[in-house]
DNA sequence: AACTAAGTCAACCGCTGGTTG
DNA sequence: CCAACCAGCGGTTGACTTAGT
């Protein structure tokens, strides 16, 4: 059949001989790949452009990672995979060097029997049968954060419960936090789990404006209401900001006449200072449900997971 | 050794959205 | 506004490998 692009010329399909990457290789580190649909010319192969970025992105590329995935990325693939669904371009930039051919194989072959394996459904990340209530040892009541650190993807992941007394309306939070330096933006997909059965858009306030959703923020499907496998409500917000986010502020709305504003969560930029101190604080400022209170937490590192103790 | 089923993963296909003339 | 082109994406395919019989 073959695509549009190369129905005009005879080309090779299939697996990429040596040589041929050779050529690649040799034509893309002197001059660029410019427009995809010149190099094969230029290049001397008999492949179409779209075969040409393909196996450069996924296989040539010189800072790829080869090997196995580690259990800190799939780790990371599943945690996003909650929040971002089958989007794995948007999943693989939280991973460097896999492309998003090598996280969706991996998904497919790996991730997706273990946790049908351990009964969650994988779309969804929901417990696949309702009888069995899974009750996770983090779910009961600690005021511990637990870090999970990747130095090398300045990505981090938080879970942790506030204490007792919170607990009628928190059940916990997780913040997904990520940054890329090398594209100067910031990716902070930051996802709210409550136990509060009453559903309440979400508006996310930078620390000089409130951006509305219109704007610089999507609320797309992936930010709708879900549940997570205890039965507990989650939600999500995706943002892309283009310049450095010293503070988000989220700040929720139950739907009715009153405004509550559920959390204001200090996320200082990471980058270089993963692994090293810092600080991150977050406060519930609603008092109509939880008392304004400031948590401090304190960095220690135990290895590549970091635990953070709250600090009343 | 031969066959088959299951698993893996590189590559392809079709679509979408952005850009350009 | 429209068509053509392009890059990029997610779903799917199929060649190859491995495990089991």
């Amino acid at each position: 059949m073959g695509h549009h692009c190369c129905s005009k010329q005879k080309v090779k399909r299939g697996l990429w001989s040596p040589e041929e990457d050779e050529k690649l290789v040799r034509h893309i580190t002197t001059y660029g790949h410019g427009c995809w649909s010149s190099v094969p010319k230029l290049a001397g192969l008999q492949r179409c452009g779209k075969s040409c970025r393909l196996r450069w992105i996924n296989y040539l590329r010189p800072d790829l990672k080869r090997g196995s995935f580690t259990e800190q990325e799939e780790r990371t693939i599943i945690d996003v995979h909650r929040i971002l669904g089958n989007r794995w371009a948007q999943i693989a930039k939280h991973l460097p060097g896999r492309t998003d051919n090598e996280v969706k194989n991996f998904w497919n072959s790996c991730i997706k029997k273990k946790l049908i394996a351990q009964g969650l459904d994988p779309n969804t990340h929901n417990l696949l049968s309702k009888s069995k209530s899974l009750k996770s040892s983090s779910s009961s009541s600690s005021s511990k954060l637990i870090i999970n650190n990747n130095s090398n993807s300045n990505s981090f992941t938080v879970d942790t419960q506030p204490p007792d007394h919170h607990q009628s309306l928190l059940s916990n939070i997780i913040i997904n936090h990520h940054n890329s330096r090398e594209t100067s933006s910031t990716t902070t997909p930051l996802m709210l789990s409550s136990s509060n059965s009453s559903a309440f858009p979400i508006n996310v306030i930078n620390d000089n404006n409130c951006i509305n959703w219109g704007d610089h923020l999507a609320l797309d499907q992936q930010s709708q209401l879900l549940q997570n496998s205890c039965g507990t409500q989650l939600y999500k917000v995706d943002t892309h900001i283009n310049t450095p986010v010293d503070q988000l502020i989220l700040q929720s709305s139950s739907g009715h006449d009153d405004q509550h504003q559920m959390g204001n969560i200090d996320t200082p930029l990471i980058d270089d200072a993963m692994g090293s101190n810092c600080h991150f604080d977050f406060e519930f400022l609603d008092s109509a449900f939880i008392p304004p209170q400031t948590y401090n937490c304190s960095l220690t590192s135990i290895d590549d997971q970091l635990a953070w103790d709250i600090v009343n």
